[in-house]
DNA sequence: CTTGTCAAAATGTCAGACATTTATTAATCT
DNA sequence: AGATTAATAAATGTCTGACATTTTGACAAG
């Protein structure tokens, strides 16, 4: 009747069972079946596992389970109805900017390329005006944060064993931008960043170690964008913004040609 | 001690409790008490009231009201510990982004006018440069809602009865360009648009009435942004975007003058 | 072939008891 | 008297079982 996704579950319950000892309970389930899911796990329009399917797998209370998938409704993920079932909603659906969606995603290894491109080409649209408004209401403090972060990446590169931590300073740079911002909304929007950073850095891993010359060009990039915004200069915060993430969007194919990409005067050097 | 937010939520029960007879139990209960929250029934750091009091003064369940603290939870409106209670959060800390949040705040007259105008310099940043990618990715049919959310505009123009269809159609339009954009991520933020334009609408009722001229005037700028967008003209959409935002923009102070707002080309004339 | 009814399955809801955390108050020891 | 500890109360979190509602499919009657 119902496809298999029940009994699928039953499966390879083996790679899912082996949680950190006992977290948040239903939180942690939420995390669980979350990943899952954008591990294409299942697919948009597939019948998620009924409850009492992970009560049993899990060998958690139903509460449990309730909670978890109230998560996952709440957020856009699965739709649930009466007597059918829970259903994996369209991607368009899900709400990729709550704090919970992001903070389940990162690290994801085999998340779908499309979706990836999608939050790229946002940030490649939106950092640089978020970089402009930086550079008009940064105060010492967020400067502060920047530099921080900025010295945090030159420290961290170049050495293989740090990578993690170089990105979790590339992450850092990128939110002290739209933290400078000084707007609540730019602000929340700093969450969607880290997914995206993650799986960039882990994409362009094999990328990076042929051409070699990436990581310096990036970090001088930062830098650019980083004494822009220390001299109040929006202009110039706004372009070079656009170069830190310019190549990864050619790679991405997000933007057609380098040459006539944004004509702001700035833009031609 | 604690202050008095449980002992008020009776006394001034009169106004909430005329709820439409029934709708979605803890789903409606949970959009009154958002509702009352924005209205500023309590203010950030104050006490939220207890489970049983909220069950006992609107005669639900438990699980209902569990339910309904839930979505508050989850949307960053308040917060709850084990045994001390709920707590209302900062405004920093709610999650504007959230659909729910968006479509619980529609309507709230006494909106803080602080989040009013974040939520615009939000628009007046963002809408331009959407304009921008929609000109380049509009399809046929984004084009046709674009299109027809004019003309319902044109339609219900200078006609006092229909002001509400008239914010409507305003949405539809501004909403269309978000969705013309073909960005996962921009389109979701379609749903910020609801409360700013419909506040914006009330707040500017009474100004409109003594200048007059600015009825008009915001159809002719929204007519030539559909006009550029049609005529696949990224540069002039994104000025043309700008300049349907900007009065109401100098009116909230967010951009501080009218001549060197942002240096584009197009810009000047 | 259509329609009506019944039964099974799945989610939604309720009520009560219990567990856990937090804060206050009282008691005890130095 | 002051500080530390123990008991108590209040609030939220959790579990369990039963019941309600909705959906779907099967089966029989027309």
């Amino acid at each position: 009747m119902s496809d298999k996704a029940a009994p699928s579950t039953e499966t390879r319950t083996t790679s899912l069972n082996n949680l950190p000892p006992h977290q948040g309970g239903a939180e942690a389930l939420a995390r669980l079946l979350a990943r899952a899911l954008f591990a294409g796990r299942w697919r948009p329009g597939d019948d998620f596992p009924k409850e009492m399917d992970l009560c049993h797998h899990f060998a958690v209370s139903r509460n449990q389970v309730r909670n978890a998938l109230a998560s996952l409704t709440a957020t856009g993920l699965i739709e649930r109805t009466a007597g059918r079932g829970s259903v994996v909603r369209m991607v368009d659906d899900w709400h990729l900017l709550d704090p919970l969606v992001s903070d389940w995603m990162t690290g994801i290894e085999s998340l779908d390329a499309s979706l990836i491109r999608e939050i790229f080409a946002f940030r490649y649209s939106a950092e640089p005006v978020v970089a402009r408004l930086a550079a008009d209401a940064a105060e010492p403090a967020d400067l502060d944060r920047l530099e921080a972060a900025y010295q945090g990446m030159c420290a961290t590169a170049d050495k293989p064993g740090a990578r993690d931590l170089h990105a979790e300073h590339d992450v850092a740079f990128h939110d002290a931008i739209y933290r400078a911002s000084h707007n609540l909304v730019w602000r929340q929007m700093g969450h969607l960043l880290r997914p995206s950073i993650i799986a960039l850095i882990q994409s362009s891993q094999a990328r990076v170690s042929g051409e070699h010359e990436g990581l310096d060009d990036s970090l001088a990039r930062h830098g650019r964008v980083l004494e822009a915004i220390t001299r109040r200069d929006g202009a110039a915060a706004e372009s070079a913004a656009r170069e830190v993430l310019r190549r990864t969007a050619i790679d991405l194919a997000i933007v057609p040609t380098p040459s006539h990409s944004h004509p702001t005067p700035e833009d031609s050097p």
